[in-house]
DNA sequence: CTCATATATCGAAGTTCGTCGAACGACGAT
DNA sequence: ATCGTCGTTCGACGAACTTCGATATATGAG
């Protein structure tokens, strides 16, 4: 370990940096992130995801340019990658601006797929 | 068909969003639809990908709230939903000011993942 | 009624994603 | 040298995505 890949931000494509994004564990990464700190890695930690699912999450936001992970001994630390603001200016803030989930959805839900099929 | 259905816009996410826009292809749609016009269907046409593949992405660009599909007769229109706009204020801008591809790499490409492994 | 056209939907194949537990690797402490 | 801790990587699995060709559906034209 002690040293991860990450990509060169010249070469990360829009859709990767969107689909990275496209998850709501890794939104909430990014979320708590987004106050320009280093957070240790286990301030991730929840007894919802297996630790190897985490990981899982932190390494497609690194290699979507998203995040730098740095090692100090035995424990790494989270941060956003400042270049990104500069190679999508303006991105980061206007999703963060947005509300993640749906305003609080009817009790039950209302609107999906029509379900298989309305009328055959 | 005649009548498809679009989803409530208090009840899309932000991650299927992204999702849907974590994509080449349906970014290139959304892009063109940019404009604020109406855009037949058959004008995305191509002959990289099958009729039954565009389908789909229009399906899920439409499912998660970013574009309408109007019937007029025998063909269809798109256009990007102007309701989408107050449920997420500013992030389909954001987006669209992005340069969409890595600025022309190097010949060869350089960055990837570190291949399988620099040293096992 | 039948045909042609434009598009959606279905079913299958291959790929990627999200998740887990198990195994591995790095490092500090003992 | 051994152990414990923290985090990554591996292997597996089902779910979801991307793609296709084939089939179904709606509608205008003949």
């Amino acid at each position: 370990m002690r040293q991860l890949w990450h990509p060169e931000l010249d070469q990360v494509s829009l859709a990767r940096v969107l689909t990275a994004l496209g998850d709501p564990v890794r939104l909430a990464i990014i979320r708590t992130l987004a106050d320009g700190e280093e957070h240790t890695r286990s301030d991730f930690d929840s007894n919802e995801l297996a630790q190897s699912t985490l990981s899982h999450h932190v390494k497609m936001l690194r290699e979507a340019g998203l995040t730098r992970t740095r090692w100090e001994s035995v424990r790494c630390f989270l941060s956003l990658r400042p270049e990104f603001e500069d190679r999508f200016p303006g991105l980061l803030t206007a999703i963060l601006d947005q509300a993640a989930d749906p305003p609080a959805g009817p009790p039950v839900s209302a609107s999906r797929p029509p379900l298989p099929r309305p009328v055959r």
